[in-house]
DNA sequence: TAAATATTTAGATAATCTTCTAATCAATAT
DNA sequence: ATATTGATTAGAAGATTATCTAAATATTTA
């Protein structure tokens, strides 16, 4: 959960995945679309896979990457615990009352 | 959207989350369930509001915090993206084609 | 085999972040 | 009025992060 939120946690990475939403791209072809260099795109794939949210395969001398679906279903879980679920039963708030 | 994903990542501002939503809470008894110094938590609470995850309005010499579910709406949307929509025509996905 | 290409690793630097203590501000109580 | 209580602000130290260049690794091509 901690790598989840780390890597999402920059515009870059963030960018990364919405560019692999349209498709599976080589590590030059994304490095390509920013004004970064290589090695510093390399690091961000890193975090991107390390907190699962993208899947690399070595295709000779390229790098495919690819968008990892299955994690965005454990953030959503994580979120939704924030939205009162209308199918079950209202549950008495605790509220504190301060001053008189 | 920087804010947001910036304010939540990070553990203790995740776990402020969790118990604002079992009702509103003050700073100190927010401060009280972390073992870390209440400025500590302060500036915590500050980068949530910064992200609108969290409101705070001042009651006497007290400070109630309470969850702020709009916000939430705006992050869900945004990993929407990334679940191919169903209902959606079926776009045909770029594919690279490397080495042979 | 040597050169070229794609990518990652290593190491350094600057910026940002987390946390602390001390000090300040505001409201309540003695 | 002054002391106490709740909370924030200021400033500093240490850790983490983003980025770079240079070097290394692996694969393909000449």
């Amino acid at each position: 959960m901690n790598n989840l939120f780390r890597a999402l946690n920059d515009a870059t990475r963030r960018e990364i995945l919405e560019l692999l939403k349209d498709g599976d791209m080589t590590a030059g072809d994304i490095a390509d679309k920013f004004d970064m260099s290589k090695p510093s795109i390399s690091h961000h794939l890193d975090l991107l896979r390390q907190a699962d949210l993208v899947a690399s395969v070595k295709k000779g001398q390229f790098v495919l990457y690819s968008l990892n679906m299955t994690v965005m279903d454990e953030i959503m879980v994580w979120f939704m615990q924030f939205k009162p679920n209308a199918t079950q039963a209202e549950k008495p708030r605790i509220r504190l009352h301060v001053g008189k």
